[in-house]
DNA sequence: AGGGCTTTCCAAAGCGCTTTTGAAACTGGA
DNA sequence: TCCAGTTTCAAAAGCGCTTTGGAAAGCCCT
């Protein structure tokens, strides 16, 4: 059932059957009803297609995720990110559209996209510093909002991010409070800006409270749970280990605690750990008390955000460009005692 | 740059420029060369939406993932499949389309991209028991490829799975071979096709060598660490525990090994166990001897082949259904030894 | 009765492609 | 030289929608 069948069906123009379905004043209560009436009962779904040439919108939202061949790494926020974004996408009527491509060719992809007008705008993820994406897109002139920010770009754009600086501070504070004096940070790649602004909260809490920070005692690398074994593993050999870890991600979390039951310790009493939680539905911390004490921050709810972000871009593309700040909570979990000693 | 301006600025018309484009053999070689120069020259790329209204084929491929809202759970397999058919995707010149939409509206959401003209195909994923989305697919006649079986639909269709049965019932065997008798199942929840067959094989093992399977010793659940730590703590309680277990994932099983380290317990030496790998990247088993002994299976490979299938379902969609079973690598790693005592 | 408004509808153009149909130019053979 | 057959290109008709630019009908007012 197309527009002209329906139409033909109603003894009305396409027109009108149109404009009535599109909620247009033109068009008398009595046939809109009519009309609204004969689309419900024959399930009349505009097509798609037709209606984005018409219009020169597509209703599609690009997402472009990068393949990266050397170590064919997925990111594990990925799937909660995505939801989030889909309930937003879905509820707001446009289609998310996912391009998986070669690591470095994001460029050409946001290009491709907008001379093919394949989406009405873009979400970009994982900004690196300086990230030259931002650039291009204002050039090519493609609705977006990126997810984290990057840093030593100089123009503009919309973003959400985690405060991060500020949630490691905090949770360094805590550390302190609790007496730990050297705590060791097992953090993410810091080519990666999460990353880089993690650092700087932990080294900035560790010097306003007069401590000096202790580059023996960090590690970075990709997030997995093998790496927050084997950093957690070789802090603890140190002569005088680290009393405390902050910890960029629960994946990493679970290796660093096994580092820890391995070496006879406990967690929370022997050793303390803070890590990061994006409250990933899959790695979830239920229960009364959680078992880590984190910073914690909804990423699903940072997609949801960010869709409606680029949804209200591509409404009002002449609006300043918004940003959102989300503050982690700090939980307190069982993973977090006092110093000993 | 669009079709007709480039066609007068070559002097030809949209038709040939059209055809020169796309392969045609009525066009002489000369001028397919000049219209190929100029369009290389000015980053021609044709109007996507025009196309497909013009073609009657959106080039796009849909994946529809239900938002479950009770638990808000996102499947911890869904980044690394996704990555998988994203690849086959571009490289077929596909795209890929995400609708996230409530649980129980997945049929909806097929009828409704099947109205618009939104997707040429889909891909069905975690079906069920009896699952009625095959026989509405083929109604509304939507090509499409499912990943996994669902046990009782009657009718034929395409489909990627695992051998799970296959899988689950070597592991069992390997098992017993090293001397254990009790061995415990950490089972994903079995309305899912996949975890039902899991437990087949487990009992099929069990009774092919003479042993009964003893409902005490099982457990299934969504599989999150949480999880497999409790079931495992539990079974390990019992007056007679197991020596073994069988775990359905590796999220799971890091939740089994630290009920096992808090017991006091070695894993591979007082308790063995085995768990099925997806082979997520974030999670993935590296070193020279893995850490756990596992069927392994990469999704991130079901993803490309799935991919593939429902492509080649679009193109030839009167060739008979086809199936590929993949079968599971036993891995042998660290965390199985001999039957102590 | 006639002019200006408002309300309600429609014909037709257009979005940027593909594809059908057919015409022009060229070829070779008798 | 003429005709049939081939090669190469173009005009125009769609694909299914939205939107522009009226037009017809009804209303009120003078």
């Amino acid at each position: 059932m197309n527009l002209k069948q329906l139409s033909a069906l109603l003894g009305l123009s396409q027109t009108t059957v149109s404009r009535a379905l599109n909620g247009y004043a033109d068009v008398s209560e009595a046939t809109r009803a009519r009309v609204l009436a004969a689309a419900e009962a024959h399930d009349y779904r505009p097509n798609t297609r037709a209606r984005a040439l018409a219009t020169g919108r597509s209703g599609v939202i690009g997402h472009v995720i990068p393949r990266i061949n050397t170590h064919a790494m997925v990111n594990p926020i990925f799937a909660d990110f995505i939801a989030g974004a889909g309930e937003t996408y879905s509820q707001a009527g446009y289609e998310m559209l996912i391009s998986v491509v070669d690591d470095g060719e994001e460029e050409k992809a946001y290009l491709s996209m907008k001379r093919r007008g394949l989406v009405d705008g873009l979400v970009v993820s994982a900004p690196r510093m300086n990230d030259p994406r931002i650039a291009l897109l204002d050039e090519i002139g493609l609705p977006y909002a990126v997810h984290g920010r990057a840093t030593g770009a100089d123009r503009p754009y919309c973003w959400v991010d985690v405060n991060n600086r500020r949630a490691f501070a905090r949770a360094t504070d805590f550390l302190i409070d609790l007496g730990h004096r050297r705590i060791g940070l097992i953090n993410g790649l810091e080519t990666m800006d999460f990353a880089h602004r993690r650092r700087q909260g932990y080294e900035e809490a560790l010097r306003a409270r007069g401590l000096a920070p202790d580059a023996a005692l960090t590690r970075q690398d990709e997030m997995t749970e093998g790496y927050g074994w084997r950093a957690a593993r070789d802090l603890l050999a140190l002569p005088d280990p680290p009393t405390a870890f902050l910890v960029s991600s629960v994946i990493c979390m679970l290796g660093v605690r096994r580092a820890i039951d391995e070496a006879g310790l406990v967690l929370g009493r022997d050793v303390s750990a803070i890590t990061h939680d994006d409250q990933l539905s899959y790695l979830r911390d239920d229960g009364p008390v959680p078992t880590f004490t984190a910073t914690r921050s909804s990423v699903r709810e940072a997609g949801q955000r960010l869709a409606r972000m680029v949804i209200d871009r591509i409404d009002t593309p002449q609006v300043p460009h918004v940003h959102e700040l989300l503050e982690a909570e700090l939980i307190i979990g069982r993973s977090t005692g006092p110093a000993p000693g």
